[in-house]
DNA sequence: TAGATTGTTAATCGATTAACAATC
DNA sequence: TAGATTGTTAATCGATTAACAATC
């Protein structure tokens, strides 16, 4: 039996299987876990730990064939599979990130979009359905709409999270403030990325230099 | 002699750091670490311990003080310290970022906005000057920008990065796809952002969810 | 063969959690 | 006083790093 996967390796397994999409453009035919650790930015011991969680599929000696360790990531790690997507808050980032087509390679697909405002909504310009709020649990559960993205004010996310988790919801990128976590009965994952936020910790890595390594 | 600060710790202080400047607001006078905690999503013992770095602050039955926190966290941290910052990559998400101004409570201050596209520059209306990215390295210096975020596609990342330090950058947000890493000799921060690569890794969790906790 | 590179084990490192004495 | 809550120590947990035998 195949022990369970920790998180961080999950994490790289992911920026691996982005690069392994990247090598097989260049029709790259095989690459060594040195490789792939210098374009992630880890060493190749965690390369070879990651990959070796599922199964063993180099060749020693010559290192990974391309498109069997894609095949492998892929599978083990359901990223082949299509995924439908929302937006919910249509403000300048929202629309930004409903609009970014191009760097949706492959298996996602945002089905539609959320906003509060009404009058907002008439004015918004795309192919991409958009709804009140209101309408969030039916049309998330109607369309079986799988993975969410909040671009929401801090203050009014925890309310849209109960209404995406009543439409039957199964994943969140929540991009407002607020922290969110799911309580214990709902099966719900969450991931909290706060950019602005992220510019506070810049700076106080900064501010602790020397002393923090 | 207070020890080194974990990164994580560093991470959540900023976020109690916010949560403060919220109670603040409400007029709150104290605090407990359980509802701290709560709010970040940690146990109270974490938060506890976290801000036991900073020194013995709180008062035993009855909690911590929320200015007194909130003032020896942002002078530990740095986060009272003004800071000037730019953006690289005026697409959807570079200029949504840019007049995101409202967010950027207190001490970060948008000063510059770069793209390569020299006819973009001339479309964008904002109070924030625009210049040509072979212009980095000259205004990064002359203004004094501390802080980068990056909204440029992935593959001009790096190139952009070497014009940042160049100019003296401090902190890089990159939102782009490519994994930036500081070389050894280079003292910048860099902290890597993948939106959309996140979809993956949540869908990763999914799909792997009963194996994996 | 000789050089390269894997997969795995063991050692190290660091963070989180639990528990509790101290005390307002 | 009694209840609440801190700061800290010790125990646990998990991930990373280092090293190397195996082998193409």
């Amino acid at each position: 039996m195949v022990s369970r996967i920790p998180k961080p390796t999950i994490n790289r397994l992911c920026k691996i299987y982005s690069l392994l999409e990247e090598f097989e453009d260049k029709a790259e035919i095989t690459v060594s876990s040195k490789a792939i650790g210098e374009r992630i930015g880890v060493g190749s011991h965690s390369v070879r730990k990651d990959i070796s969680y599922l199964g063993e599929i180099g060749t020693v000696g010559s290192g990974y064939e391309v498109s069997k360790l894609k095949t492998h990531i892929g599978q083990r790690l359901g990223l082949n599979v299509e995924r439908k997507a929302c937006v919910v808050g249509l403000g300048k980032l929202g629309r930004a990130i409903m609009q970014h087509e191009k760097l949706f390679s492959g298996n996602f697909k945002i089905v539609a979009g959320f906003d509060a405002n009404i009058n907002l909504l008439e004015t918004i310009v795309t192919d991409i359905p958009v709804y009140p709020t209101c309408d969030i649990i039916e049309t998330v559960r109607r369309n079986a709409i799988e993975f969410a993205i909040l671009t929401v004010p801090g203050h009014s996310a925890q309310e849209i999270v109960k209404r995406l988790i009543g439409g039957g919801i199964k994943g969140i990128i929540n991009l407002s403030s607020a922290t969110l976590s799911a309580s214990m009965n709902e099966s719900v994952f969450i991931s909290n990325i706060d950019i602005f936020g992220e510019f506070r910790f810049l700076s106080a890595l900064f501010t602790l230099e020397g002393e923090n390594k």
